[in-house]
DNA sequence: TGTACATCAGTGAACGCGCGTTCACTGATGTAC
DNA sequence: TGTACATCAGTGAACGCGCGTTCACTGATGTAC
């Protein structure tokens, strides 16, 4: 099977090549040729793994989804969010995940730009945590609409993320720690759904 | 000076047609004979009068920007974002700006995504708007470092109306009214970069 | 173990489509005398 | 006011570049006997 494995790798090679071109041009911005040369392999070899660049996408996204089940065992936290540690532990899972793909993330949302499939397929893949995130808002005193307020809460941490961990985006010149961007967030979203500061949760 | 006139009016119906092809098919994946096409002329007509796509994009930016010049009086409102009616009356303005402009400012995010141009225009349009709230927040006591509070401001407002009035967007099933639009954003951010609800300004 | 053949990952030059851009042309409007 | 010429907005067919995709080929790995 030393056949397999070498193609096997050869996918893995173009894939990290392409996370790697993604990172520094911008998946729309990105050739064939580029993930190929970046790769150190010839141009048709790409076909024989994937069938357009959006299949490699896909690829790249089925990793990601991978990864994420299996970590995110959502065991042990807390879901009342008038507790702030129940917030801040879903904006730390939220953020370190973001963190490790956000080059992938990025090229989602990229692609969504220009595909309807991956726009739906962008939707699909926040709806789960959007319904998560609703549950989570049912004791508070919300600002509004439940659904309006949980989708707040998810492109809040996301347009966040995005304009922190994307690189080449240096919006103010400074750089900012996973702590304090995690606890800052915390601390924003906590107070603006209405959970207040020091109030402890129902026995 | 009818033919001036006649110029002007091309160049005008061409800018109108380009936006509703934009608002349909979004900037990117708008070709220049899509532009000509939905104004009814000929392809090399557009040439006559912008030297490419981005710079059709230049000149609808600099329209945006010149009526918002006329437009933002910046008179007559709270600066201290303690005071809850403070806070509205900046989400609001930023808020019917984005709403008579989104199809123009959604062309310009994705145009940033590709090219290093409009990547820094987009920065420098929002700069002069991220000074002016980091002003208005030295009173509060915020949940984090200034600078990164008002780019929470304004990466919320920005990600939100993005969400809620770009066409084609329904991420939940549900219409939302400009006044819930904004008191919930107002209500949220009030809270959220700590300004107690009804606690008044000082004397 | 050896030989003959099959399979398949990888190659890179060539093809062809889509689309931005050009350009010679038309006809109407403006100008000179 | 009329005539002859100049200018210029608008036209649309043609050109050509960039890039995605293909395909005949190579050589190495696997299989049959």
């Amino acid at each position: 099977m030393l056949r397999k494995e070498q193609a096997a790798q050869t996918e893995a090679e173009l894939k990290a090549a392409a996370v790697r071109v993604f990172e520094r041009a911008g998946y729309l911005n990105t050739k064939i040729t580029d993930i190929t040369a970046e790769a150190g392999r010839a141009t048709g070899s790409f076909y024989k793994h994937f069938a357009s660049k959006e299949a490699l996408l896909e690829a790249l996204l089925a990793d990601v989804l991978a990864e994420g089940d299996a970590s995110a065992g959502m065991a042990g936290h807390g879901t009342d969010f008038r507790d702030r540690d129940a917030v801040r532990w879903h904006v730390a899972a939220f953020w370190s995940a973001y963190r490790r793909h956000h080059v992938v993330m990025l090229a989602l949302q990229q692609a969504a730009l220009v595909s309807g499939t991956f726009a739906e397929r962008s939707r699909d893949m926040l709806a789960p945590d959007l319904g998560h995130i609703v549950e989570h808002l049912s004791d508070l005193d919300l600002p509004g609409d439940p659904l309006v307020c949980a989708s707040l809460f998810g492109t809040t941490i996301s347009a966040f993320a995005t304009n922190w961990l994307s690189a080449n985006r240096p919006d103010l010149g400074r750089e900012l720690s996973d702590d304090e961007a995690i606890d800052t967030l915390t601390d924003f979203l906590h107070a603006g759904l209405g959970g207040r500061p020091s109030r402890p949760g129902p026995p």
